[in-house]
DNA sequence: GCTTGACCTTCCACTAACTGGAAGGATTAT
DNA sequence: ATAATCCTTCCAGTTAGTGGAAGGTCAAGC
């Protein structure tokens, strides 16, 4: 499979696809031609890091986390560990995500909306 | 006002306080000796941005709500849809962590988690 | 067999929003 | 006078890509 039907499969930009492949990330096999050749089991790779990605993991928490699907010699209490720490990660963001909805809603609730000058999200914020 | 003590008073580092200098943000006026000189108003204006950004909001909104902020003519609606737009993006943010919380959940509740190499939390993220 | 267009390659430069550090000048304290 | 602490500018690096140029490859149509 060429960069672009993988991209397409995996809902990822190519040159996104090629930056992963550059840092190490998904590294797919090279036909003859040289063009990249993705198995099945890279786009599924590139599936996951598109969905972790905009769940705001870092790449190095990418990184973490295909590790745990690479090393199929990995201790499962390893693999659970580090699950377990990304669950704790994930838990964190939604509290952090949820404090800044309120702070946000707060200020929207307050504000009239129309076109008068004066708006209670400004005064809010440079308080 | 020198730097530091504008950058303690609107609670942000030195340096961001000097690169929104350079970018335009904040251009405080210059000593004799050309060291920044910030008025009160500047350091209204770091503080604005400080929390502004704390937010979420990007350099780019908050040039925008600073023009608004110094703009005592410009209708409150304009500054209420900025704010309304990054609380929808709060909310699919935290939509999108939840369905990764139960994904990782899942695969880590369904792990024996111990010595062997076999792992489900693998054979699920493989699937 | 040749051309066209779509695809692929690498490489280099650029983005946001800083952050760190070096080199050197100014001010303040002892 | 000297040391410590400011201040300045400039250069480099960070994360996670994105854009574009220069050039190689492939499949279709004439």
């Amino acid at each position: 499979m060429n960069i672009q039907s993988a991209a397409q499969a995996s809902d990822l930009p190519v040159k996104t696809v090629r930056y992963y492949d550059e840092i190490g990330l998904v590294t797919p096999g090279r036909a003859e031609n040289g063009y990249r050749a993705y198995a099945d089991d890279d786009v599924h790779k590139l599936r996951f890091l598109g969905r972790a990605r905009s769940l705001g993991f870092s790449l190095d928490d990418c990184r973490q986390l295909l590790s745990l699907y690479e090393d199929r010699n990995r201790a499962s209490a390893d693999v659970k560990a580090l699950t377990l720490a990304q669950i704790d990660d994930v838990d964190r963001k939604i509290a952090e995500l949820k404090l800044l909805r309120k702070t946000l809603n707060d200020l929207a609730k307050s504000c009239h909306g129309d076109d008068r000058p004066d708006c209670p999200i400004i005064d809010g914020l440079a308080r």
